[in-house]
DNA sequence: TTACAGCCAATTGTCTGACAATTAAACAGG
DNA sequence: CCTGTTTAATTGTCAGACAATTGGCTGTAA
């Protein structure tokens, strides 16, 4: 499968390998700067159009920064969650939209996070989560909101779960997941049975949270995820039915 | 902290946003050309060496494959889990071993995914699962076999567990978080006991799968955890203490 | 001495134009 | 009809140049 792929890799590609491993393997550390443009083309025996395009790929990993001037140049980045954030982002919705991944799959794996998420998030929870969780419980509870709006507050409310649970990796891995369903979630108009009845089980989940009742917490999410499933399902349907 | 960073960005920056924002729009999709590198730079208002920096962008998080050629370009890549793994390792391993998270940390959201794939595993395995778990059981229980290929063993065992779930997105999340903390674990140096205890909860384990037991799953998955971060710890502490 | 203004050098960002390498399709010849 | 060759399109790379940015240096004035 990959020898046809890596036949022949640009020098780019070569050279941007080399200073990814460079990072990994920690030659290069955080804030460390790398060559010049020009003393890296000289290194490599290339010319500097080409070192760029290895800085380039780099820096949309966001391994890399770099900033002009006098003292500027490449430096080693702290990779942050916001871009490691972002990145899982794409990817996840790259891969829904380009039906790699049915809803039911992702859906399935979205809640099964959570789910592994509720037990810590019931032992660590703090007054504040909770009433970040009823003040868009409450927001929910309005039927003038808007589709769109309503299904914002739906993910504000699960995110401040998933934050209670205090762990930064699960809530990274959780957000990219979350964010990645959310044009597909816009695309459902609830009925105010349907609000309702989400309404009731996020109180329901909030209370389990509250009373640090875990078992509670999973039934809650258990019943969320079914119903999300099924009105995903419906929707995935009908776009199949009805286009292209 | 972002108006900072977003002052200025440049313009391979900026059309790289432009083709990415098309791609996930679904506005160009899997097997799309883009338009070729000379006209992307004309429509743009921009030269060529500007365009293929973005492009080399989009290349490098799998975004676009570029061919020579007469019928070349570059085209919109169907994004492959090996793929989306293989970012997801880089970043996850990368946020390891800038100690932005601690192996603590990073040791609790494994698991917990973990055991959230546990129970659907349980209703899924089929008997190839089982007999992958085994055969690990089987090499781990030799002494003769050396600290890495130990933890080699144990990775693939709980891959096999992970597979055994059904679920794509869950297997290529937990991947990373799995294969980032290889080179931790792989400083570890097991005892004969430390090993004995691992193989017997590794064969717990694969009971509880095999009966589709999935509480028993869950137990033998916390205790595995307990075990881990304590071994985890000490070395983290004992390499805290000696080095740098 | 200190504060400020202006210059300077280093570095990245971009442009221009060119050539090499590669590949599929069109074409010519048997 | 098949086969080998040419050709055109496209990416990969190079060299040199200039613009933009930014920190540091220097000189002058208070």
């Amino acid at each position: 499968m990959s020898p046809a792929t890596s036949r022949k890799p640009d020098r780019s590609t070569e050279i941007a390998a080399a200073l990814r491993d460079a990072i990994v393997a920690g030659r290069l550390t955080v804030g460390d700067r790398l060559p010049s443009e020009a003393e890296l083309a000289g290194r490599h025996g290339v010319s500097r159009p080409t070192v760029r395009e290895a800085l380039k790929r780099l820096a949309a990993q966001s391994l890399i920064r770099t900033q002009r001037g006098a003292t500027g140049g490449a430096f080693v980045n702290h990779i942050s969650y916001e871009a490691a954030h972002e990145q899982q982002i794409t990817t996840s919705t790259l891969l829904l939209s380009m039906n790699a991944i049915s809803f039911d799959v992702a859906c399935e794996a979205r809640f099964a996070m959570e789910r592994a998420c509720a037990p810590l998030a019931c032992t660590r929870r703090t007054d504040a989560h909770l009433a970040r969780m009823r003040a868009e419980i409450a927001r929910q509870s309005d039927p003038a909101l808007g589709d769109e709006d309503f299904c914002a507050s739906d993910v504000a409310l699960h995110r401040a779960l998933v934050d209670a649970a205090a762990n930064p990796v699960l809530s990274y891995q959780l957000a990219g997941a979350v964010e990645a369903m959310q044009p597909l979630m816009n695309m459902i108009t609830f009925t105010a049975r349907d609000r309702a009845r989400i309404v009731a089980l996020h109180g329901a989940l909030t209370d389990a949270a509250e009373a640090r009742d875990a078992a509670a917490c999973d039934r809650a999410l258990c019943d969320l995820e079914r119903y999300t499933r099924e009105l995903g399902c419906a929707v995935m349907e009908s776009r199949a039915r009805s286009g292209r």
